[in-house]
DNA sequence: TTTATTTACGGAAACGTTGCCGGACATTTT
DNA sequence: AAAATGTCCGGCAACGTTTCCGTAAATAAA
């Protein structure tokens, strides 16, 4: 580490440390001439304030923490790309956390960061998150925390989602209109809102188009991928299996697809195929997916440019700046009706 | 930010701060019942020791950086995941720093890793690199550096890699047992040691075999993907196209895919295509991607381990502790030669 | 010339934690 | 009984930065 400091540069100039540390800050109190000189000298020196004495003295951390189940996961890498982008911009550093979806995990940071190691939290749940006590005991102590995707609906905070509602609507739609009668719903979990408010959105598209609703063909998916691939292929080699599967997350349109490919069933001809995806090769899959594509990028943006107006701006409230995103339906050959195969 | 500090256990105790601070660190000094007390209240107080007051007083931060190029990358993004789990498991703190292969961006980002916000750092240069003095200042201020995958061979400190020659040869081997006689390579950086070797061993397989090395069939790619499409397509539109595909980094492969499809030729039958991938979908591809897999998540966290051994050993020399991973050949249906389509 | 005002800087306290030093009291050793 | 040792705790300085306060010298106003 460097021991570069003030006292040293002051030290050097014959200066005492408080007029280094003004001239840095380029305050109206030092002149002009021991302005340039100590600015010369910290060039030449490579100083670097230390972030720790500076954020004990002002209280202020100059980070945020981001909270996310997973990080090799397309959604929330590019969420995060989106996020380090405005703190970037924000001279904000980023620290990460991963849950590996595990409640445990997530509480011990959360009560972690109330120590004031950062600034202000973004977050997605984990999906084992039920009781939200942990984040509320964040909040009470005074840490911002604004949700992206995985949001806890009771909590009093900003929250950036896409409108899951429509989009579950939407996408069922889609396979209805593509003549699917029989949809299965991969579900991530029992407590996500964005699982249960896709899920409504798949039920009312049901309801809409007057096709009964079979809870068999509700299938709640876990952590295990293993599982949860068991799982779809019990579903795929049901007596009265499913014509069209919409499956809630990424994960589970690839497990589908790898089910597909095992049982021999074709991708449209048998069962059509929607998922949530961001996957860049989605269009080169065989077949091609339909997805619903969320602009992870723009919610990561989205997310921490609320943060940072919270962190900047004296009574703003979080609340009143939650943000709904479109996400878009885009139509491939994984849901083609009129085959020219 | 948590107003529960020391001062404030020590005055609810009617103790001093100092018999506080050693309590909670299980001082011998201390009689146990005094421990008992104050760990009571901590606990019911939820007090959370002042990171920056620690690591002002330690000289220690507990905490690493992660330099990487970009994060919505699935071998960045997994390496990340080793990489926090073993932070993790050794209580340090995890921050990321994009350079979006901007070789500025890098140098502004190392220059103020010398401050001592980080105990160590973990990096993969960016394209652009080619001076690394930046990195050699970092490591004269004492800070360790351990490279991962994209490393700067010249410079004496720990490197984590895959073995990027012998891959090289073994995809080309491949490429050229499936019968191809014209083989490109798109590479992804003139200054990478990864592009370099990673050609090398091209060249390599390409002499062993007899087979002339064509200049013209190397295509240097960069970082605008746009431009990358158009040099991929007019590689596969030139007069004498190449009947194989080398991709250095995944990116590229997809890139290949798509030009692909654009001009409708059929891979395998036409080109085929081997590329360094990490993609968990490159199975569900059309057709499957040969890929060579690296070990991303290993990768990171062999990367870490080590780093960590030279934050807790004495004279842990380490350059000593370079490790060089085996990369795997994964045969599939983009370098099928015997179509059974 | 005397009294304000401005300019330019130094001293010192504070942020919260840690660890050295020292001391009061009790217990053991000579 | 005196000395040595042990137990348990408080005081204080230090980490490096920032800022409030004070002040000497220079300038302006009376």
């Amino acid at each position: 580490m460097s021991s570069v400091n003030l006292k040293k540069l002051a030290e050097e100039l014959g200066v005492s440390v408080s007029t280094v540390s003004r001239a840095l800050r380029d305050s109206y109190e030092i002149s002009p001439e021991t302005k340039q000189k100590v600015l010369a000298l910290a060039e030449k020196l490579n100083y670097q304030p230390n972030p720790y004495a500076s954020s004990l003295r002002n209280q202020k951390s100059l980070t945020i923490a981001v909270v996310v189940p997973e990080i090799a996961n397309n959604f929330f890498s590019l969420a995060i790309n989106g996020i380090e982008e405005i703190a970037h911009l924000n001279g904000y550093h980023v620290l990460i956390y991963l849950t590996h979806e595990d409640y445990n995990k997530e509480v011990s940071i959360l009560r972690h960061l109330a120590n004031g190691r950062v600034d202000g939290v973004l977050m997605s749940v984990s999906s084992e998150t039920n009781d939200i006590s942990h984040v509320k005991e964040l909040i009470a102590n005074e840490i911002p925390v604004v949700f992206f995707d995985r949001v806890c609906e009771s909590i009093s905070t900003a929250k950036v989602t896409n409108d899951d509602y429509e989009s579950g609507f939407i996408a069922t739609e889609h396979l209805l209109k593509q003549g699917c009668s029989r949809i299965g719903y991969l579900a991530v979990s029992r407590h996500l809102s964005i699982s249960k408010n896709r899920m409504q959105g798949y039920q009312d598209a049901l309801s809409a188009s007057s096709v009964p609703c079979d809870a068999s063909l509700i299938v709640h998916c876990g952590i295990d991928q293993e599982e949860n691939t068991l799982l779809v292929k019990s579903l795929l080699q049901s007596e009265n299996r499913p014509d069209g599967i919409f499956a809630s997350v990424e994960k589970l349109a690839l497990t589908t697809y790898y089910v597909c490919n095992d049982l021999a069933l074709k991708i449209p001809e048998d069962v059509m195929v929607v998922g949530f995806s961001n996957l860049e090769s989605a269009n080169l899959l065989n077949p091609p997916l339909t997805v619903i594509r969320q602009n992870a990028f723009e919610i990561g943006k989205q997310a921490s440019t609320i943060l940072f107006k919270a962190l900047n701006q004296v009574n703003f409230v979080l609340e009143d700046a939650s943000i709904v995103l479109k996400a878009e339906l885009v139509e491939r050959g994984s849901t083609a009706s009129n085959q020219s195969y």
